[in-house]
DNA sequence: GACCAGGCACATC
DNA sequence: GATGTGCATGGT
């Protein structure tokens, strides 16, 4: 028996799904990519982000214990393109850090921790919210955790779901209490939220005629 | 030239 | 607990 919410979290899936098809997430090869593009992208636009990830691709650094011995200063050159890099490497280093003194570098041995367990492991590192800790265990753990984001939060708030100020796990719970525990809907049902922000509509107008989710 | 982008930590009240 | 602020580049 699927509730009111569920039907309408579903017609919002299946809207943005009939416009634009499946978006293929997270874009990247590795797990270790997902997790360096989620520290990067915080408030940082993805464009800006490929840059810099480029920068550490073409430097041969796109691995845990490569990137780990870089030194800081020549980090930040790197991951300049994504702005805020000053924090963002030391937020690079704090995480590249607990990978070593938690996992000795191995993300196979990351991969084995529960779900909470890992969570609650990543939040404790300075420099990773819930968005980001979020994102990790979707994206690289494959994890069925729904991953709010500014434009989740204002879709929702838009659908009259929550309300304007609404709290991180308060709207992360219309979700996951909501609908079935599914890593592949979370992974796409997030990734359409972010393709459908970026479209002309924005998902801000309430009148927009080209949005997906108009009179959703 | 203003505004925005796939947040987070920290200071202050 | 809530509200405000710094962090910075690059595209529109």
């Amino acid at each position: 028996m699927k509730s009111v919410t569920e039907k309408r979290l579903l017609r919002i899936y299946n809207r943005m799904y009939d416009a634009y098809g499946p978006q293929d997430w997270w874009p990247a090869d590795s797990a270790f990519e997902v997790m360096l593009g989620a520290i990067l992208t915080q408030n940082t636009s993805w464009h800006n982000v490929e840059k810099a990830i480029k920068n550490i691709k073409d430097a041969g650094l796109l691995n845990v214990r490569k990137l780990a011995c870089v030194p800081l200063n020549r980090l930040k050159k790197l991951i300049k393109p994504s702005g805020f890099y000053n924090i963002k490497a030391l937020r690079l280093k704090n995480f590249m850090g607990f990978l070593k003194k938690m996992y000795g570098y191995s993300l196979n041995k990351m991969r084995k921790v529960e779900t909470d367990i890992l969570r609650n492991e990543l939040l404790s590192i300075s420099g990773i919210g819930k968005e980001t800790a979020d994102s990790i265990l979707l994206y690289a753990f494959e994890r069925s955790v729904f991953v709010i984001d500014a434009y989740t939060k204002r879709i929702l708030y838009r659908h009259g779901l929550v309300g304007k100020d609404a709290e991180y796990d308060r709207v992360q719970g219309i979700f996951t209490e909501n609908l079935k525990r599914d890593t592949g809907l979370y992974n796409e049902f997030h990734a359409l939220i972010v393709r459908t922000a970026k479209e002309k509509c924005k998902s801000r107008a309430p009148d927009c005629k080209t949005c997906p989710l108009n009179g959703v």
